[in-house]
RNA sequence: GCCGGUGUGGCGGAAUGGCAGACGCGCCAGACUCAAAAUCUGGUAUCCGCAAGGGUGUGUGGGUUCGAGUCCCACCGCCGGCACCA
């Protein structure tokens, strides 16, 4: 026989979807906007967001609603307290993930996307989310990467203007080559092509040599590529952090990405190409045959420790350094171009984790120290990197780590030229002390051994020796970024086709009339195995032909487009013109999805202008008013989408400078085991299984309740026992079973006043969870919930109002639970709708309070006093209490510490 | 190596410089039950004590203060990130 499955507790599965079906039909989480009849323009705005998923095929962890739920209790909340509340879900559906998920299943992206945006959906729905559906996005959708491309459009019809500080049409650049300046250009540089993935992929998509997807390895390729030139909003993106309500570790993380640093760029002549000694002869630039602008003749270092130039005993140049073939000797040859051929096999793995130890070899020829004329022997070698800087250092191996251990290993001169302390460089003068230090020291001090420097703290230092480089035209100030340049694009299928073609080995944008520019159907979508992206199979979809606009350019194009023939002199007509065939990185669609929400069906712009202004506005820099998402996005798409932002601040195309105002990073769920949940491990927990054996409530709760939001903490399953034990007493407040085992509601809850003791509770609960809701403290307001909740337990019978205003606050938590209560119990209209709760400060004051009373620190005994008794009474009181006594006996009181309401400290001595 | 975070009962965690351990889990006892589950009630840091009460206690060691989990200094452990960026 089969046991009947044992009876639940409450009814959450009966209840659950009959609500979040009501909430669909009655679209009580749309919300309007300005413009739309159903407007209230007398409501507040409030954006929250949460970081839309990848729909992989695995669907949802318990990851994800973590932050989600945070997001709807906020959400929840400010529309009862009178907030217009965007809260929008979309899909960011192109991108490896979705693509190797294809592959692998070998269905075609767009049906397996399809499915699995309608299981995530679907998840998301069960939990209960109170999103407004009507404003979904999905990457890719044509109607949504039309609008990227048009944003890709901006970026290729713009420079950064360094006068000005921004962007501006690429009409107004004074210049020659405006391909040379352009935000979206291309590159041939070295990038990073992973065999395996058939792409390449960008600096912050490789990790330890290997792909973040996938954990392929990594190789060094040229490839023409499209860049993005993020490197000129650099200082911008470390400035304006600072108006924006982040973690102080996301920005710092921000600003280490970025990586400013402030220096100095040298030349250095090299020896026997020309005449030298501009230090002590030339003060003239013009008069001398070799100074800067650097000729061939010199090479040019970047340094932060301009200081240290006396110190300066060699020289090198990363291995694929430009100048390295006109400088070789050609006795070093042969070692040099070996060298050369090690390094390039080597991976970024070998170059940088395991090696350790320094290698190099000396190219054989020599450099000129500008300011002491000495000869110093240029070498390269692979710690040195051709990205940073100028790709060349002047090596100060008695103040920097990694010149000391390249000296030591290859007996290279070492030569002091700071010196901690002001007293050692006394004796030093300007007289030459080759005597080598016994350790490197980098930090910063008073110059030695540095001629005109000497005895100057580094700061002084710097600034003197900036100057005399500058008059010489030796040297100038400079800032150096670590943030690279953006590579932007894929050699993969499943991403937005660039808005490009190609025609004489040139580039031009398309008109903005034939967006979007939709991929050809391959039936065949693996990547070729070359460096020619699939797209290039779709030979009729490749060949560009003009289209001819009967009615004119395109309205909303900003910038007058080129036009093909007037560049290029050519008859397009005839199918010259080929697209562009890479595609874009994931990231380009979660760049801006955020704005996107705000008008999600506009088909003339990629937001409205009233939209955007209203729901960013609110004059902050940022205009989402809380993101909520993982740690793992703290430089990539956080940085990419500020960038993108400004682009179309400086173009006028929004707002605000900044998207997002106020940011949170909700912690890591672990496994029950502690450990980072995984399916190696097999300690995955699927929010299905929880929902379907505790309901959707208790999932909601459980992971309110586990701890703080931002921390990362383990899962446990009785630990969601508990909280659905909590919903089910909170059932049983209402409700009870008949004779006939149905739920009805109970006879103890009655209309009745509550009694003092029971409203203080009701009250101090509410403005609990009002408070810790705005300070995302979720799991100490359900700590407060439980106790109200056990107060109204014990009560009988139990005031109605009381029980009312638990379902209330309870509300954005167990949505549905509180939503069937309030139903039953008589409620009008859908409790979401129904204004919060205000609460009396007056009923939470006591009449009399008991204050512990301390002997020297120690708790001793507690005394009950009126609310507002004398201080004069309160310490007789405490003198007088019973287990005080003894401790005072045969003591002095030297002092009587009395804080009001809190407690009393007797100093005895 | 550098940067950030974090250390509180058996566990998750709570605590504007003012009663350490709220709330929940687990455990123990009791009620209900023929019995169990569920539910309800009470207890539960640790040591001494029959008890009243007392000693100790928030990673370690110092300091500031009438009073420190909280502030300051120096260490230690764990977690995460960056890593030859000149």
């Amino acid at each position: 026989m089969s046991t009947p499955e044992r009876r639940k507790p409450f009814p959450f599965d009966l209840f659950e979807p009959k609500w979040q079906h009501a909430w669909l039909d009655r679209a009580t989480f749309h919300v309007p906007n300005p413009g739309d009849p159903a407007f209230d323009p007398s409501r507040p705005k409030f954006y929250v967001l949460d970081m839309f998923p990848y729909p992989s095929g695995a669907g949802l962890h318990v990851g994800h609603p973590e932050g989600y739920t945070a997001t709807d209790i906020i959400g929840r909340a400010k529309k009862r307290q009178g907030f217009n509340v965007l809260h929008p879900m979309g899909w960011d559906a192109f991108g490896l993930p979705a693509e190797q998920y294809a592959i692998k299943t070998g269905q075609h992206p767009r049906v397996t996307i399809a499915a699995n945006v309608a299981h995530f959906k679907g998840q998301l729905q069960r939990i209960g989310f109170g999103y407004d559906w009507q404003r979904e996005v999905n990457t890719t959708d044509p109607g949504y990467y039309r609008w990227t491309q048009w944003i890709f459009l901006q970026l290729y019809h713009s420079w950064f203007n360094p006068e000005t500080g921004k962007a501006e049409p690429i009409a107004t650049y004074p210049g020659t080559d405006p391909d040379s300046v352009r935000l979206a250009y291309v590159s041939e540089a070295p990038v990073n092509w992973c065999p395996a993935l058939g792409t390449v992929l960008a600096n912050e998509e490789v990790i330890d040599g290997k792909s973040e997807v996938g954990g392929h390895p990594v190789e060094r390729r040229p490839l023409r590529q499209w860049m993005l030139r993020i490197t000129a909003y650099a200082q911008r993106l470390i400035d304006e952090l600072d108006g924006l309500d982040w973690p102080e570790s996301i920005k710092l993380h921000q600003r280490n990405w970025i990586g400013r640093s402030e220096g100095a760029e040298v030349h250095f002549a090299i020896a026997g190409s020309s005449e030298q000694g501009a230090w002590g002869q030339s003060p003239s630039p013009a008069e001398s045959p070799c100074s800067p602008p650097p000729a061939p003749c010199s090479i040019t270092v970047f340094t932060t420790r301009p200081d240290t130039l006396y110190g300066a005993t060699y020289m090198v140049l990363a291995p694929e350094h430009r100048l390295v073939d006109t400088l070789v000797t050609d006795e070093q040859l042969t070692a040099v171009e070996e060298y050369r051929e090690k390094t390039a096999r080597k991976s970024d793995l070998e170059r940088t984790e395991l090696a350790k130890d320094k290698t190099g070899v000396w190219t054989g020829a020599f450099a000129i120290n500008p300011v002491n004329d000495q000869k110093i022997p240029i070498w390269i070698a692979d710690y040195v990197l051709l990205g940073y800087g100028t790709g060349a250092i002047m090596a100060v191996p008695a103040h920097d780590e990694r010149d000391w251990e390249f000296a030591r290993k290859f007996a290279l001169p070492i030569r002091a030229v700071v010196s901690p302390t002001p007293s050692l460089g006394l004796g030093g003068g300007s007289s030459p002390c080759e005597a080598e230090p016994l350790e490197c020291f980098v930090g910063e001090g008073y110059a030695i051994h540095s001629g005109p420097l000497d005895g100057l703290p580094t700061a002084a230092a710097k600034e003197e020796i900036l100057m005399l480089l500058e008059q010489r035209g030796l040297g100038e100030r400079t800032i150096n970024y670590k943030l690279r340049d953006w590579l932007f694009s894929r050699q993969r299928y499943w991403g937005e086709p660039f808005p490009i073609v190609w025609e004489g080995g040139r580039h031009h944008a398309i008109p903005e009339s034939e967006l979007p520019l939709i991929p050809p159907d391959l039936e065949d979508f693996k990547p070729t195995g070359t460096a020619e992206p699939p797209l290039a199979k779709a030979t009729d979809w490749l060949r560009y032909h003009r289209v001819h606009h009967e009615r004119g350019e395109p309205k909303a194009s900003a910038f007058p487009l080129p036009s093909l023939s007037a560049i290029e002199g050519a008859e397009p007509a005839h199918g010259l013109a080929t697209r562009e065939t890479n595609t874009m990185p994931q990231w380009a669609g979660s760049c801006w999805y955020y704005l996107r929400y705000l008008d999600a069906q506009n088909p003339e712009r990629f937001v409205g202008t009233d939209a955007e202004r209203y729901w960013m506005g609110g004059g902050k820099p940022g205009g989402v008013d809380l993101y909520v998402g993982g740690t793992e996005h703290a430089v990539l798409h956080l940085l990419y989408a500020r960038f993108w932002h400004k682009v179309l601040f400086d173009l006028g195309h929004v707002s605000t400078p900044e998207p997002f105002q106020r940011l949170v990073n909700q912690g890591l769920i672990l496994g029950e085991d502690g450990q980072k949940m995984s399916k190696s491990r097999g300690n995955v927990v699927n929010p299905d299984d929880v929902i379907q054996q505790y309901g959707a409530d208790a999932l909601r709760c459980y992971e309110m309740f586990m701890g703080p939001l931002e921390q990362t903490k383990p899962w446990s399953m009785t630990g969601v026992e508990g909280i659905y034990r909590f919903l089910a007493r909170v059932w049983r407040l209402v409700m009870e079973e008949n004779q006939a085992g149905e739920w009805v509601v109970s006879a103890g809850v009655q209309d009745v006043p509550a009694d003092k003791a029971l409203l203080k509770v009701v009250h101090a609960t509410t403005k609990k969870v009002t408070e810790d809701i705005e300070a995302l403290a979720f799991n100490t307001a359900l700590a407060q919930m439980m106790i109200c909740c056990n107060a109204l337990t014990a009560a009988n019978p139990r005031p109605l109002s009381a029980v009312r205003t638990l379902l209330h606050v309870l509300n954005p938590f167990a949505p549905h639970l509180t939503e069937e209560l309030w139903d039953r119990l008589g409620g009008e209209g859908l409790l979401a709708d129904t204004p919060w709760p205000a609460y009396d400060p007056a009923l939470l004051i006591e009449d009399e309070v008991e204050m512990p009373v301390q002997v020297n620190g120690k708790m001793r005994d507690k005394i009950v006093v009126p609310k507002d008794a004398p201080m004069a009474d309160i310490e007789i009181a405490a003198q007088a209490a019973p287990n005080v006594l003894p401790h005072l006996e045969g003591k002095t009181i030297k002092k009587i510490v009395v804080v009001p309401g809190r407690l009393v400290n007797i100093v005895v001595g």
